[in-house]
DNA sequence: GGTCCTACCCTGTTCAAATC
DNA sequence: GATTTGAACAGGGTAGGACC
């Protein structure tokens, strides 16, 4: 999966930054022209272009509605329609028709606020801490020679990945479009949840192990719990059911002292889902029942993760223990 | 009445990004 | 440095209550 991510400039006089990421390896280019900016597109046919730059104007006023959210979350954000911004708008708009036009899907997203979101130092407070802020995400192949607008376009991209990857959510601009921003939960814990979602249980525990590590309370007995629930799912692919009883046992006592909500989840809603599951297996462990109803696989929704794909209900056949 | 403390209002400053 | 908007914050002024 290739993304682009552009930190647009307002003029073509000026050079903007481009990144490449595919499989979190990124390289970063400077183009000054719309032209020059379609041609990295063509050559390297990204599934997603993500522009650092406004692309709508508001309705009235100077502040579009995902602009006001934004200033409500605490992240400063500049009014879109005074000189050098109304240039960055007007440029954004017509390239962002222009890739449309060549067939590429095409995304807002402010690196600013994203590293606001994501717990990195913006630029101003140094551009090296920055990029050591990237790398520890997760990003590779950034130059140390990079410039400010390749970083941020290394930014830009990270967050079209993320949209992709359902770890964004849209903050919306009401008029059909708006910023795409990073969902407010730690990483390794929404990559957790994908693989969940997509029966890599194994590798779903993995994720949630390594946050689960340095976690404090709450957080550390719902990953606990979380971790309980992929094992169990694991033992009930095997017919393991009484493996499957004890591990969902303890995953309800780890749930039980969470407080109603955490990083989006709700608690009552999971408890209840496992409490369910655990029923049923308790059914085939006893001989009540033979096989195990898939659809009461607990189902993890953070607040704002999109449901883009279907649950997969059964084990992926890839999810197999990672050789240490 | 004088002093002190608290609450509230108003004003001024700062900050954000990008360009000339 | 100036330009743009809006929020946050600091500081000054004022009003009102409590106390000596």
């Amino acid at each position: 999966m290739t993304v682009m991510g552009i930190d647009l400039s307002a003029s073509e006089k000026r050079a903007s930054g481009v990144c490449i990421l595919r499989n979190m390896k990124v390289k970063t280019f400077l183009a000054k022209s719309d032209e020059d900016l379609l041609n990295f597109a063509l050559q390297f046919q990204p599934k997603l272009v993500a522009i650092d730059a406004p692309l709508s104007l508001p309705k009235e006023g100077s502040l579009r509605s995902c602009d006001r959210e934004l200033i409500r979350l605490g992240i400063k954000v500049l009014p879109v329609n005074f000189g050098a911004m109304r240039k960055l708008t007007e440029r954004g708009i017509r390239l962002k028709m222009s890739f449309e036009s060549k067939g590429f899907s095409v995304v807002e997203v402010f690196p600013g606020g994203a590293q606001d979101l994501l717990g990195l130092p913006r630029k101003q407070k140094g551009l090296a801490k920055l990029v050591e802020g990237l790398k520890k995400i997760g990003l590779k192949g950034l130059k140390p020679d990079a410039t400010h607008d390749e970083v941020d376009a290394a930014t830009a991209s990270f967050v079209g990945w993320m949209w992709l990857n359902g770890f964004s959510e849209l903050v919306s601009d009401g008029q059909g479009g708006g910023i795409v921003m990073p969902l407010p939960y730690p990483l390794k814990f929404m990559e957790g949840v994908r693989l969940y979602r997509n029966g890599f249980y194994w590798h779903a525990h993995e994720a949630w192990e390594e946050i689960w590590r340095t976690a404090n309370e709450p957080y550390r007995s719902f990953l606990k719990g979380l971790i309980q629930i992929a094992a169990a799912l694991i033992q009930c692919d095997r017919n393991r059911w009484n493996g499957a009883l004890n591990l969902l046992s303890r995953a309800q006592r780890y749930l039980e002292s969470c407080p109603e909500k955490l990083w989006g989840v709700d608690l009552t809603n999971l408890r209840e889902q496992v409490d369910a599951l655990k029923n049923e297996v308790a059914k085939i462990s006893c001989g009540q029942k033979v096989s195990l109803n898939r659809k009461l696989k607990p189902r993890i929704l953070p607040e704002g993760m999109p449901l883009s794909q279907k649950e997969r209900l059964k084990r992926s056949k890839r999810d197999l223990p990672v050789k240490r």
